[in-house]
DNA sequence: GTAGAATCTAGAGCCGACTCTAGGTCAAAC
DNA sequence: GTTTGACCTAGAGTCGGCTCTAGATTCTAC
């Protein structure tokens, strides 16, 4: 019973079925979609599991470009692993790094956060203390 | 001796002198920038700190309007704590979330090097093996 | 069989965040 | 005194990543 419709894979994925074209068009599924009738795209479960690993990398800020990259090492074959290893290690320096931008920020707001309690803390006491 | 050129906050900050105009006609500014000679930007200390607060909210994904937004209840002064609050903890939710993801794709990442390694260590094993 | 929904292609449009250009002012160094 | 370099404004251009439109075809339900 494989064979998923754009709609579906839409409603399965959470793109639309515009970024779902989009994506093909840049080359980011890693075989050709098939055709039904009609010339309408047939998704199979493997495209989706694809996918899914596209919305993870984008998620994580990897660019179009380097997911094209990637999925034209993987449509490729077995035999460019080194390559592979390149385009995921270079990612995770930049997904650590950003993790680091994150935490800081983090620290950031959280003394923000802090003042700002405070202020209100003493407000309310003000409040409180009116006759 | 505070009173720091363009050129100088561009050094200190990392971002270009472009940028720095950019940020100053959106709104990002917390005082209003100083003007020399000749209708120069002249800064101060207190600049570059908020510029460092812009630029940390930035690169943890904090669009302009939001920080143009925060920006605009600073500059208003003493009060509006509740709304500050509001907005650094949507910001924090979206870190947070932004977070959860780094993580999954690190994950994600680290189960594709292993897989990578493993096929590598089987063809040097192979490799060694030879004749 | 016909109305309405889903799909197709090719290409245009949009948005955020810069980034650069043109044309001009000014101060300091040679 | 003129050249060099940092600065100014206003506005145009770029880039990534979608998002939408137009016009045509096809499936689905009645």
């Amino acid at each position: 019973m494989s064979g998923l419709s754009i709609g579906q894979v839409a409603e399965r994925t959470g793109l639309s079925v515009h970024t779902l074209r989009f994506y093909e068009r840049e080359g980011l599924l890693a075989q050709p979609v098939r055709r039904g009738t009609a010339g309408h795209r047939v998704y199979d479960e493997g495209d989706v599991d694809w996918l899914g690993v596209c919305i993870r990398l984008r998620a994580s800020g990897m660019p179009l470009t380097d997911i094209r990259r990637y999925t034209e090492l993987v449509k490729a074959g077995q035999g460019n692993e080194v390559e592979r290893l390149e385009v995921l290690r270079e990612h995770r320096e930049r997904v650590l790094t950003q993790m680091d931008e994150l935490n800081e920020c983090l620290k950031l707001i959280t003394h923000k956060v802090a003042i700002y309690e405070g202020r209100l803390g003493l407000r309310d006491y003000a409040t409180d203390c009116a006759p």
